[in-house]
DNA sequence: CTGTTAGCGCATTCAA
DNA sequence: TTGAATGCGCTAACAG
């Protein structure tokens, strides 16, 4: 294997003895060529083994088929789930995909990914960097210089970006009235991190389930985790502390709930006899916990496609010389219910 | 925001009064330009938010910087693991990253991948599907035809391939010769899909590990799973009909060793003291099993980034006009010792 | 230190 | 149905 150059559409026009623009309008499968003419080219092309080169067309097309995502830490279950939907709708469209990941928060490195992006000439980016409430002000204002469509994942709403979310509200609600439903009462959470906005959306759905269901002094009831086990396994112990009395609690992720599992088999609580438990994510191990974990399941594959739709949708509207407008579109979880809360 | 198009270099020649060569200069941080014309310039290309179309250099230069690879199924922990350190390394070296994500191994979607990839002009393809072992002679015929270098992370060693892989084996042995160590004797294997070289090889650091301690009728102790937590659960419900004396359990992945638990729950085997179980991965929850799993650590983002250097390497070699040699590098894993194995 | 000329590989426009 | 000229945005090579 030697460095050898490419062959160009030139070359297949000589080795064919027609012109470069005959073989551009085969490769394009243009009407206005003799079917005896294409056959022959074909034939070049299959036998020199010759692939357009893309980029030359889309320097003079303008368009580059491409899409840009900064993702996440690929660890997280959501950030695995989404980049493989984003990943398969955009191929679907014949987009190709130039994936960037982010560790932390630098804006030094954000702005090197954008600009690389740009300078690839991106169509549209999507961005599935989740929460980090804090980072959004500074990030819309370089999105708004750069003049290319944006899709941003699990955001809050705003009136100037359009966004596509997890319903992170109605999943914990769904998991506290399923809790309220079998039974138990005093429902604590251990929540994610607070600057996600992920965590505070979950959270918003327990505290509204816990109000109308007549609960106050919920803030004896809450506990902030860092989405990891230990810190649901802390969590639990500094929640029993706090609250005696607890009779169950919705962990903001599936990895928390485990550590709390954890936690109450130490404290000597049976589950889901003495505290009910419900997660967040139904990561395939969740069936197999001690006991199986009732658990919010998220299509996340279904959000990045719809993202990559509403990117689509928006280099349309663009090409069409028309406004797009700010929006939201939301993707609804499911309760999986298993024995980690079935006390009924 | 509406369309408008992009800023070029004559634009900002033509703003800045100047030439596009001495813009090209500043981009390109040439020393050939005088500190006023650089700042002014400079100055200019702020103001209009101005970023170079790589694409264009890439014409010229025949050089896209950027790697392509192809991927597979994310939900699995050692993908994600990899594609992690991939796209690190790769950012480092300064390229970009074109995702493919690969469902099934379906000949016509390979091809459609190889070849967009090879129209955008990747300098380098690292292939990262595990395993499908039958694959590989289909796929070796393709790239040859290529003319691009290409990385296969996991794959059995030839003589024309350049590979970079986990010692699975080793990983296999580790586990195998800790539980002799614990004093386990029969010890059987929940393996994976036969087709999977990751299987294999764990399978055969079992099975020599065995067999060098003495042990003989493997296949009494032998059963196959496909990676699942149910097909680990499946698995040593039979293998303890098979062989109501086993000792102990390798389980090929943490997810087959999680089901495992659960059937020896189910069996009335107490952990670690009826029945030693080992894992492969290292899963996140793993230490949060009830009893926390011992299991085999991957260093799977050191593996995707010993891939991006190799490939750097071949892009290297191929510009010297040198000839690249097939190659293999491992990368160990290591053993996590928890509570699942120790019965010492 | 700066500008001019040419051309990367391809598709668009026009002419034949 | 085919071909020739032109230019996408940029940089290499040269000239000044």
């Amino acid at each position: 294997m030697r460095q050898t150059k490419r062959v160009t559409i030139k070359d297949v026009a000589e080795e064919a003895g027609v012109s470069a623009q005959t073989v551009s309008r085969v490769i394009n499968d243009r009407p206005d060529v003799s079917d005896e003419t294409r056959a022959h080219v074909q034939n070049i092309i299959n036998r020199l083994g010759y692939s357009p080169n893309i980029l030359a067309r889309s320097l003079i097309q303008g368009r580059s088929n491409t899409l840009g995502v900064v993702g996440y830490g690929l660890e997280y279950f959501g950030s695995a789930g989404v980049l493989t939907g984003i990943e398969r709708k955009t191929n679907e469209f014949g987009f190709s995909l130039l994936l960037s990941l982010l560790d932390q928060f630098q804006p030094a490195r954000v702005d090197h990914i954008l600009k690389e992006l740009l300078s690839r000439q991106v169509e549209g980016i999507i961005w599935a960097v989740p929460g980090q409430v804090p980072t959004f002000h500074w990030l819309t204002e370089k999105f708004e210089r750069m003049n290319v469509p944006v899709v941003f994942l699990n955001k809050e709403q705003t009136n100037e970006h359009v966004i596509v979310a997890m319903n992170n509200q109605l999943g914990g609600r769904l998991a506290t009235e399923h809790l309220l439903q079998q039974g138990y009462r005093r429902i604590g959470i251990i929540t994610g991190p607070h600057d996600w906005w992920e965590a505070q959306e979950r959270e918003l759905g327990w505290r509204k389930a816990m109000q109308e269901a007549g609960h106050a002094d919920l803030e004896m009831l809450r506990v902030v985790g860092d989405w990891s086990a230990a810190s649901g396994e802390v969590g639990l112990h500094t929640l029993h502390a706090k609250a005696p009395d607890l009779e169950a609690v919705f962990a903001s992720n599936d990895q928390m709930a485990l550590g709390a599992l954890q936690a109450a088999r130490r404290i000597g609580l049976r589950v889901p006899q003495d505290l009910g438990i419900v997660g967040f994510d139904d990561i395939p191990e969740a069936a197999y916990f001690s006991p199986p974990l009732t658990t919010v399941r998220q299509n996340l594959k279904a959000l990045g496609a719809l993202a990559v739709e509403q990117i689509k949708n928006m280099i349309a509207t663009r090409q069409n010389d028309e406004e797009f407008n700010a929006r939201i579109d939301w993707v609804d979880p499911s309760l999986i219910i298993r024995k980690s809360s079935s006390r009924v």
